[in-house]
DNA sequence: GTAGGGTTAG
């Protein structure tokens, strides 16, 4: 450009030494050329990116490193990494930018290790990486769950100098997170001297990722006093209240995500159907989801997962028919959502035809979670040696392992088939040490032994619990009344809330159902009260938390609203009798979400029926 | 011009 200036304006120079005149077809050609590397930033498809691409070539404006930088960038948010990598490769001196970008690139397309070989190349061609470069590997590094190549990394920052930049640091803060390791992403944050809308950022989404929901919430409000949140922001925030199962903190969120104006995000819309189903309210879900114009996968994929896990499979069905209609293609989370509605509602055949023909009609081949999904369906189906036969053709290492034989073992203790469950037994034994959200199915083998008359086999499941050191998890119950949380703890009395008028329902209600119904529940046969109404030490022997939370509820709320319970183990056979004969001869309406999916009592029935 | 977000079986 510069050198047709001169050739055009020879004596340009003498006129305006530092702003050369333009001729005012220079002028032109340069505004086009803006205006096309404008119109870049609005092009999502690889069909309008090529297009602007190849305005520009025609109109001979593309050869500053800068804008070729902004093609490698379009390719790469397009998703063409190939394209992004062929412009890289015609670029006489790619920059420090084109090398980041390009490597952002195959972090974004699930290829990290050609980011850090290019990382690696860089030297060699006299690029010099910068802290944007170090945050990108850093990246990769986190997605390769590499952490001593991030660690190296984390040395290499100080030796260059960078521990004190922003970029790299809250890069780092990422890493630390993505590797579990909250408490060194913690203590790095706490450590920077300059923290912006990035590092903030990221942290609130550390904890929301890592489960610490209540931490995550805490950082929010602090942030917010100082800045607005982002849509980023928004959705790590939302999520948080999603893992807390508590309306309270999720609705003042969805107020500020209105307020701020991003309630037309996919992205946060999905996380919003989520965080409502999460909270016992397919309901506002439902009213998120039908305020969407157009909603894309995101939304379509967060809607049918929270309908099966109500147990609405109609509804995830018909939401997956209408999205293929409109040329929706689904990921391999929308099958999963399909495939569990369908282990939901006892429609077993239908699923293994779904499972076999996913490749075939979707182009997504069943993974893991979709072997696990239909290895659970069958089981509790009673189907045990299809069961049995599709986990050992497909079995996996690591976790996916441990949760694939978890959940055939389950359905071999459900079904008392402990032929199964001592193949299953063994299987996990040989995997990985097991994490504490598989190590329930320890407990419940030992007790299927147990009841069983097995001695040997319950004494050789507790050996191995200890072994590798299990813990049973007491079992909780909690429901949220005005905006406070009451915890329940099975069998003990002691510290609930308004004891006595709860002792006197319980009785009430045992009363009326064995009068009622001829049914002796867990109710009369756990329940010992002594004269004072409570059992010694004020502990009520085997009453299950969630009875108590459903007696708490009939006190708290009124006739005609839906009481919502939360339990972090599965509800047992008993309890969910009981609350489908109090549903009934109360008039009442209880949603309780156990460790996997809820359940809507209504009139004597449940929206599971019985089925789950 | 380069950094970050969602849905995941039991």
């Amino acid at each position: 450009m510069t050198e047709s200036l001169h050739e055009l304006f020879p004596n340009s120079e003498k006129q305006n030494k530092t702003k050369p005149m333009k001729s005012v077809s220079a002028v032109a050609s340069q505004t086009y050329a803006s205006y096309l590397i404008n119109s870049l930033r609005n092009s999502s498809t690889l069909k309008s990116v090529s297009s602007v691409h190849s305005r520009l070539l025609k109109a001979g404006g593309i050869a500053g490193t800068t804008t070729v930088n902004h093609f490698i960038n379009g390719y790469v948010r397009c998703g063409s990494i190939s394209h992004a990598q062929q412009v890289f490769d015609e670029m006489s001196e790619p920059n420090v930018v084109s090398w980041t970008s390009l490597m952002a690139g195959y972090v974004d397309a699930g290829q990290p290790d050609r980011a850090v070989l290019l990382l690696r190349a860089m030297p060699m061609h006299g690029v010099e990486p910068n802290p944007f470069t170090i945050s990108t590997a850093i990246n990769a590094c986190s997605q390769l769950a590499q952490v001593r190549i991030g660690m190296e990394l984390h040395a290499r920052i100080e030796s260059l100098g960078m521990q004190s930049d922003v970029v790299a640091s809250t890069a780092l803060v990422n890493m630390y997170g993505k590797a579990n390791n909250v408490d060194d992403a913690r203590k790095l944050f706490d450590g920077m001297a300059e923290r912006n809308l990035y590092t903030w950022g990221t942290m609130i989404c550390v904890y929301a990722q890592n489960a610490c929901c209540n931490e995550a919430l805490c950082l929010f409000k602090k942030f917010s006093m100082m800045m607005r949140p982002n849509h980023f922001i928004l959705s790590s925030i939302v999520n948080a209240c999603s893992g807390l199962g508590s309306f309270g903190p999720g609705r003042s969120v969805h107020a500020a995500v209105i307020r701020l104006g991003h309630d037309r995000n996919d992205v946060i819309a999905g996380g919003l159907i989520d965080m409502y189903a999460k909270c016992g309210s397919i309901d506002y879900s439902r009213v998120v989801f039908a305020q969407i114009s157009a909603p894309t996968l995101i939304p379509y994929t967060s809607m049918i997962v929270s309908a099966a896990r109500h147990g609405l499979s109609h509804l995830s069905f018909s939401l997956f028919d209408e999205m293929l209609d409109r040329g929706i293609r689904p990921n391999s989370i929308t099958l999963l959502g399909i495939l569990h509605a369908c282990s939901h509602s006892g429609l077993s055949d239908a699923g293994l035809d779904f499972l076999k023909s996913m490749h075939r009609s979707y182009g997504i081949s069943p993974g893991a979670k979709h072997y696990t999904c239909a290895i659970d369906m069958l089981g509790r189906a009673g189907r045990l040696e299809e069961a049995l036969g599709l986990a050992c053709r497909n079995d996996f290492s690591g976790h996916d392992g441990l949760m694939l034989w978890s959940v055939l073992a389950s359905a071999a203790r459900m079904h008392g088939r402990l032929d199964v469950m001592a193949e299953a037994g063994a299987r996990l034994a040989e995997l990985e040490p097991i994490r504490d959200d598989v190590a329930g199915i320890y407990v419940a083998m030992s007790n299927a032994y147990f009841s069983a008359g097995e001695w040997d086999g319950a004494a050789r499941v507790r050996k191995e619990m200890r072994r590798r050191g299990v813990r049973k998890v007491p079992g909780c119950s909690w429901i949220e009344v005005k905006d406070l949380v009451h915890v329940f703890y099975a069998g003990n009395m002691a510290t609930c809330p308004r004891k006595e008028e709860l002792v006197r329902l319980l009785r009430e209600l045992e009363k009326k159902i064995i009068e009622g119904i001829g049914y002796r529940s867990s109710l009369s046969r756990n329940v010992e009260f002594d004269d004072e109404g409570f059992g010694e030490e004020g502990i009520i022997v085997g009453i299950h938390s969630e009875i108590l939370a459903m007696a708490f509820g009939i006190l708290s709320f009124p006739k005609g609203s839906k009481i919502r319970i939360m339990k972090n183990l599965r509800m047992c056979v008993e309890c969910h009798m009981v609350f489908k004969l109090v549903s009934k001869i109360e008039g009442r309406e209880f949603v309780v979400r156990d460790l996997n999916r809820f359940h809507h009592f209504k009139d004597g029935d449940c929206s599971c029926g019985d089925f789950w």
